[in-house]
DNA sequence: ATAGAGCTTCCAGCAACTGGAAGGTCAAGC
DNA sequence: GCTTGACCTTCCAGTTGCTGGAAGCTCTAT
């Protein structure tokens, strides 16, 4: 399978396949006119890093979680931790946004927005 | 004024300080030596920029903010118009924060997370 | 005179791609 | 056999917002 049709699969362009091989998380193998051939097995490991991108790990985390995809004799709570310390840096995110959120909608409310130069925004931002 | 006091003053990292005059936010005059010589209006724009920033502004957003910082004449309405903007970008992130922190939690609760090699988070990545 | 702190510029690197140029390959139609 | 257009390849540069480090000049205190 070609890399279109490798890209159509896996819901992941074929650029960023591309990059996926440059930095080692899949190793397809060419044809002879140079042209990269995707196997089944490599089908599903692109379509395990589309899955885990998604879920916001981090590229080098993909290439740990991959890792024990593959491994037969993996430890679940080696799987577990990594995507423990992943939904606590979610969770940090998400109270951050959430105060920056609080923030800017009572400035936001504040704010008559007209024609005037008034602005309680610029006026916090200014100190 | 150097930059290292500057920093002190605004918070900002001297190599942050310096990255905004190579993009142009500031311009400080330069004494006899070189040096960089911050005004008490360069303090102001920093601690905008500081503080901008913190409200996870771009920095093209704080371009914008800066010249209505310094224009007697500006409109709220412009003012407002970013941050209603940013906000929206703001709430919308933390959808999708909150979306994966569903998900992600959902998972690691299913993942026993001993020895074994089963585990429905890998289970769910491999589709 | 010298040591150490502070300043300067410039170049490289981070994450995770993305866009584009230059050029080889393939399948279809004439 | 030739052309056209859609593929494919590699390589280089750019994105965002800094940050680290090297090489070298300047200033202050002893």
């Amino acid at each position: 399978m070609n890399i279109s049709d490798a890209s159509r699969d896996s819901g992941l362009p074929a650029k960023t396949i591309r990059y996926y091989e440059d930095i080692g998380l899949i190793k397809p193998r060419r044809l002879g006119n140079g042209y990269r051939d995707y196997s089944d097995d490599d089908l599903h490991k692109l379509r395990f890093l589309q899955r885990s991108r998604g879920l916001g790990f981090s590229v080098e985390d993909c290439r740990v979680l991959l890792s024990l995809y593959e491994d037969r004799n993996r430890a679940s709570a080696d799987v577990k931790q990594i995507a423990k310390t992943h939904l606590v840096e979610i969770e940090r995110k998400i109270a951050e946004l959430q105060s920056l959120q609080r923030t800017l909608s009572h400035l936001v409310d504040a704010c008559q927005g007209d024609h005037r130069p008034h602005c309680p925004i610029i006026n916090d931002l200014a100190g």
